[in-house]
DNA sequence: CGTGGCTCCTGGCGGC
DNA sequence: TGCCGCCAGGAGCCAC
């Protein structure tokens, strides 16, 4: 599930929710997910301490605690978080105790990662992730995909370029720049790029407004129409093919190829 | 560098 | 109904 606008969302509750209150216990169901971390180590940082806020960075969250460190939180394909009474959800793999409630990480695949760092800049250096996609600027965005020769589609969710952007997504910013996914990144003009910078911009900001509910989105949109048999919002067939492995819908007639 | 394939893991769905 | 293959909003690794 979780792109950019999924873990915007998940921070917003998470700050709702799990901020300012003492971590009572740590339940560490699935330590196979841990990464950089043991679980002794990780209980032991975490116990006790309460959060203070977080920030997100792509598709990562960092959950700042009260002595430095942050819990790193990555949702892979089916990863969300949970605030509630609830302690039995089987999907659960890690479980933090509060007063009030629990704050659950489910992630259904067991794709999502759970790390500790004190140092997030260092974290996203080592990752080698790319400029965040709705902190990178025009210029700095033109000049990346310009240099670039590869499929236009491919650079969007490659998170060592630009971090943020996944498959769904990709999908909807190309359908409203009218690029074709198979396009050469280096064979767009600058203008086209400058267009297609800020269509995802607005994507991804309206994606968040949407709650990160694809499936909702106004009609002019191409997500809501993103399944079998799903015809294009200006009329006509959505094609299907595999880009970079993944499965990408776009229009024949409304975007265009460039190579 | 670019591209394609395979892998991790689990569950839901369509087809037979 | 029951079983099977395929697919899923991620990403690392490897080969050419």
């Amino acid at each position: 599930m979780p792109e950019l606008p999924s873990v915007e969302i998940f921070k917003r509750y998470f700050n709702s929710t799990s901020l300012k209150q003492e971590i009572l216990s740590v339940d560490i169901r699935n330590p196979e997910i841990l990464i950089n971390v043991s679980p002794k180590e990780l209980e032991n940082r975490l116990i006790s301490r309460e959060f203070t806020g977080s920030r997100r960075y792509g598709k990562y969250l960092f959950s700042h605690l009260d002595n430095d460190y942050f819990l790193i939180l990555h949702f892979g394909m089916t990863g969300y978080l949970k605030y509630n009474k609830d302690t039995a959800n089987p999907h659960t793999r890690l479980l933090l105790a509060f007063k009030e409630g629990n704050l659950g990480f489910i992630d259904v695949r067991k794709f999502g990662k759970i790390g500790l760092t004190r140092d997030v800049k260092q974290f996203i250096k080592d990752k080698n992730l790319g400029p965040d996609a709705l902190d990178i600027d025009s210029k700095t965005f033109i000049q990346k995909f310009s240099n670039r020769k590869g499929q236009i589609k491919h650079l969007l969710m490659n998170q060592n370029f630009i971090a943020g952007i996944g498959n769904l997504y990709a999908d909807e910013i190309l359908f409203q720049s009218c690029i074709h996914p198979l396009s050469k990144a280096d064979k767009l003009s600058r203008d086209k790029l400058k267009q297609l910078y800020h269509e995802m911009i607005r994507v991804l900001n309206k994606a968040i407004e949407y709650q990160d509910k694809p499936f909702s989105l106004p009609e002019s949109f191409l997500l809501p129409h993103r399944h079998h048999q799903g015809e294009c919002p200006q009329g006509g067939p959505l094609e299907v093919i595999k880009v970079g492995g993944r499965t990408t819908y776009y229009c024949d007639e409304c975007q265009k190829l460039y190579h």
